[in-house]
DNA sequence: CGATTCACG
DNA sequence: ACGTACGTGAATCGG
């Protein structure tokens, strides 16, 4: 099918601007021009469209102002530096032949939304690149919606399944959800206090504006009343939202075509666009899409047209062909199977009068036997894994999954969804699990994602669904106490400091209160003004009497909020929070935890760590907790062989004293708290990639004191300090950093121009080996682990990692031999020079597990 | 939505 | 001359 790409001209042209640097020739200035026609053309090169027009905005002169306008008039003035590059994009697209319209009164939006609408109807799928969210209301099955991201460069491809997959609408929801919660920079006021979420909880139960205002009066509480109240302005405000698809306005889709791109070459060099002027050159609109060079492109092959499944016997009989055979399932709005021999089938779940569709679940559970013996494909299996559990379908064992595969092929991405490919359904999944079969191989990552990655899918899906029991009484007793107790601090900080009302939460009020008006001692500015960080305040704490009561004032606060009100939001019916584990967060190869986040649960001040008492399990099970004893200084000894450092691992001996006697050069009964207090320091450096000044400020000594220190250190330990180097050396030959067991991190930093970043470069290059070694390890096992519980026939299991920690829950009966087997399936995941040791202690809380 | 602060490994 | 120790997530303020 063609494919008739519109452009939102003033969205793009305004983006390009904002994300790049002014740049100026010959006194103009070209950043806009130059971030938008590079935006313009990788869209080409990816989606090879057959015509393209680019729309803009043509304000009404005054006197035919409508409310309408008013309200979108109160955007801010273009910038002087970009007002001038529009003219300028519009020359060199005439140039290339494409479209550029607009008309009086109408907004790109509207052009959009027509131009899409008239493609439909002659046959061609319309792309519509925007960085509007807006233009979602306009997706359907033959319209899609590129949206742009933060920069240029990276895009989303929107279709409908995307859309509900994102924001949880649907397409045909956008208004409805414009006109609830309001986009305040287009103006629309929406319903005061109702923000996105909200206003999706609302349309999940009554569908659209109009519903929920017919249903007003069930809603309780203050969001009814501000529903009540606002009911003409959030119909006003979804009119306000809804973009207008029959624009008067002439022109011929055909004679857009990209065949005269290279006219401009002349005019744009003129402009001194040498680059882009190139680029142009290089695009080949005839020919077929060339290999991407990221991973996340739909596959090529030319696959069978999809079957549509209407009838639970439909489904059966695909099931059956699929039989054992490796297929892909994704679930989007619609229900998909694809494949490998390249068809595909979709559930239609649309319900018209005549013939009622099927529901999702339904077909889920149709699909039972496939689902618990097949062979799945699926982006984001953990996901799947959840909703199959909820439709009591279990132990289906998903053989491949596509985001995580993606994860590995490059950690660095912010996200991972499946929008960067054209075809969003199950056989773009398919087409991608073949390419990265072969990219993995390609990066010899397939034994970490075998042994380690997929398997863990499912140890971490059983740790979310599980959960981590909470007292209630002992999170309200203690909360009870901060309260009286913040409230205190607050009334004396007003009294010592002679100044009541502000917002003691604010750090600029803060600052000005203590640096200005009480004329203390400040660091230097940030961009927002003073910093008022527990660290400046500590050094100030002797010269006003109020300081520490805001330090103490500040701890309490982040008690309270963080984790007893936000634990308690976050506890179901049955007392127990269940956090999500992102196994494609970091960089570097751990997992991370949120909603809530259970790993960054407070344990270093005594007060804080008071709120582990309220982590416990079941009526007459335990808390077994075992964690690594310095692993990532382990991994260091092992990986450099250093000769000093292997030995006092092999030793047992208290590693930190160790290197404070090889460092003052006096035996280790000489070491005093002080002495090891710098060496730790050291220690943590080095495995944060060592740096004069982050030592420096860390132990609070010169840059120069701090350099003589990594000096003496690296005599004593000669091993450490190759290993360093080589790190760094491999990091710049290759262009990426590798932990033992194979996963990669890219070092593009290396080669930046700007010597704070590659320095920052070399760091990453140090120590993404030994941290992401250690993430390997403790994920193999809980790989491991998680099994031979099950194999032991246990009812202990694993509900929770923090980084060098596993913690399982067990009936007490059950903790002698689950302490055993944690022990011993942690420290023999590999074998290194210096020997693993897991230290393991069993509690009835969290907090006793020490 | 960015900046700040602070909780963890 | 500059501005960092590595990796995260949550709450809060204020534009």
């Amino acid at each position: 099918m063609d494919t008739f790409l519109i452009v939102d001209g003033n969205s793009l042209v305004f983006r390009a601007f904002h994300a790049l640097p002014l740049l100026s020739y010959n006194d103009i200035y070209t950043n806009a021009v130059q971030g938008f026609f590079s935006m313009l053309f990788k869209v080409f090169q990816e989606q090879r469209p057959s015509y393209c027009a680019v729309c803009f905005d043509e304000h009404a002169p005054t006197f035919r102002h409508t409310v309408y306008e008013e309200y979108k008039a109160g955007r801010k003035p273009t910038p002087e530096e970009l007002r001038p590059q529009f003219p300028i994009v519009k020359e060199l697209l005439i140039k290339m032949g494409l479209g550029v319209l607009s008309l009086e009164g109408y907004e790109a939006d509207d052009l959009l939304g027509t131009l899409s609408k008239n493609a439909n109807q002659q046959g061609v799928r319309a792309l519509l690149l925007t960085g509007d969210r807006d233009a979602l209301q306009l997706v359907d099955e033959k319209t899609q919606v590129l949206f742009t991201k933060k920069g240029i460069t990276e895009t989303l491809l929107f279709t409908p399944e995307e859309v509900y997959n994102v924001y949880e609408i649907t397409p045909e929801q956008v208004t409805d959800w414009k006109g609830l919660s309001g986009d305040a920079s287009d103006n629309i006021p929406g319903i005061p206090s109702v923000g996105d979420k909200t206003a999706v909880k609302l349309l999940r139960e009554y569908h659209t504006v109009e519903g929920v205002l017919e249903n007003a009066d069930k809603i309780p509480g203050k969001l009814g009343e501000k529903i009540r109240a606002n009911k003409e302005q959030a119909l006003f405000s979804k009119e306000l939202a809804t973009i207008r698809r029959t624009v008067p306005i002439e022109y011929d889709m055909h004679e857009f075509t990209l065949n005269h791109l290279t006219q401009a070459i002349p005019a744009m060099q003129g402009y001194g666009l040498m680059a882009l002027s190139k680029r142009l050159l290089a695009l080949n609109p005839g020919e077929e899409r060339q290999e991407a060079a990221a991973p996340v492109t739909a596959a090529q092959t030319a696959f069978k047209e999809a079957v549509e499944l209407k009838t639970l016997q439909d489904i059966q009989s695909a099931a059956k062909t699929i039989g054992q055979n490796l297929f892909a399932l994704h679930l989007g709005q619609t229900l998909t199977l694809a494949g490998a021999d390249g068809q595909s089938y979709f559930v239609s779940t649309q319900y018209d009068l005549l013939t009622p569709g099927i529901a999702p679940e339904e077909a889920l559970l149709s699909l039972k036997p496939l689902l618990e013996s097949g062979r799945i494909i699926a982006h984001d299996c953990k996901t799947l894994l959840h909703r199959l559990s909820q439709l009591g379908i279990e132990g289906a064992k998903p053989v491949f999954d596509t985001m995580i595969a993606q994860y590995l092929l490059n950690p660095q991405e912010k996200s991972y969804g499946l929008a960067n490919f054209a075809e969003e359904n199950a056989q773009g999944v398919f087409g991608l699990y073949e390419k990265q079969r072969s990219y993995l191989k390609r990066d010899e990552m397939e034994g970490l994602y075998e042994d380690v990655e997929l398997p863990l899918i499912h140890a971490l899906f059983q740790m979310e669904r599980e959960g981590f029991r909470v007292d209630p009484h002992v999170l309200n007793e203690l909360g009870t106490s901060f309260k009286a107790r913040i409230e205190a601090l607050r009334e004396s900080v007003y009294t010592l400091t002679g100044i009541s009302g502000f917002n003691l939460n604010s750090t600029q009020q803060l600052g000005k209160i203590l640096f200005e008006d009480l004329g203390l001692p400040h660091g230097k500015k940030g961009k927002t003004g003073y910093s008022t960080s527990a660290e400046i305040l500590e050094g100030l704490s002797d010269q006003h009497p109020a300081i520490e009561k805001i330090l103490e004032y500040r701890q309490l606060t982040k008690l309270q909020s963080t984790y007893i009100e936000g634990l308690l939001k976050l506890t179901d019916a049955t007392g127990r929070v269940h956090s999500t584990f992102d196994q494609t967060a970091t960089a570097t190869g751990r997992i991370s935890s949120n909603e809530p986040n259970l790993q960054n649960i407070p344990v270093r001040t005594p007060l804080g760590r008071e709120i582990r008492r309220a982590f416990i399990p079941r009526e007459s099970w335990v808390l077994v907790d075992a964690d690594y004893s310095q692993i990532e200084l382990r991994i260091l000894a092992h990986f450099s062989g250093d000769s000093a450092m292997v030995d006092a691992f092999q030793k047992g001996q208290d590693i930190h004293t160790r290197t404070a006697a090889e460092v003052y050069d006096v035996p280790m009964e000489a070491v005093t708290a002080q002495m090891r207090s710098s060496a730790k320091a050291v220690n943590f450096g080095l495995v944060y990639g060592i740096s004069e000044f982050g030592l420096a400020r860390n132990i609070g000594v010169s840059r120069f004191e701090a350099a003589e220190f990594i000096k003496k250190y690296f005599k004593r330990y000669p091993g450490v300090k190759r290993f360093m180097d080589e790190a760094v050396e491999k990091g710049q030959m290759d262009g990426y950093a590798i932990t033992m067991m194979g996963r990669r991190r890219y070092l593009p930093e290396l080669k930046s121009d700007k010597n704070n970043i590659r320095e920052f470069g070399k760091r990453i290059a140090m120590n993404m080996p030994v941290q992401g070694t250690a993430a390997d390890i403790i994920k193999l096992a809980m790989v491991k682990v998680a099994s031979a519980l099950e194999e032991a026939k246990l009812q202990a299991r694993l509900i929770l990692q923090v980084h060098d920690e596993l913690i399982i829950e067990c009936p007490a009966q059950e903790a002698e031999q689950a302490k055993a087997l944690l022990k011993q399936g942690m420290e023999s995941i590999v074998a290194l020079k210096v020997p693993l040791v897991a230290d393991v202690n069993v509690g009835a809380s969290w907090y006793d597990t020490k």
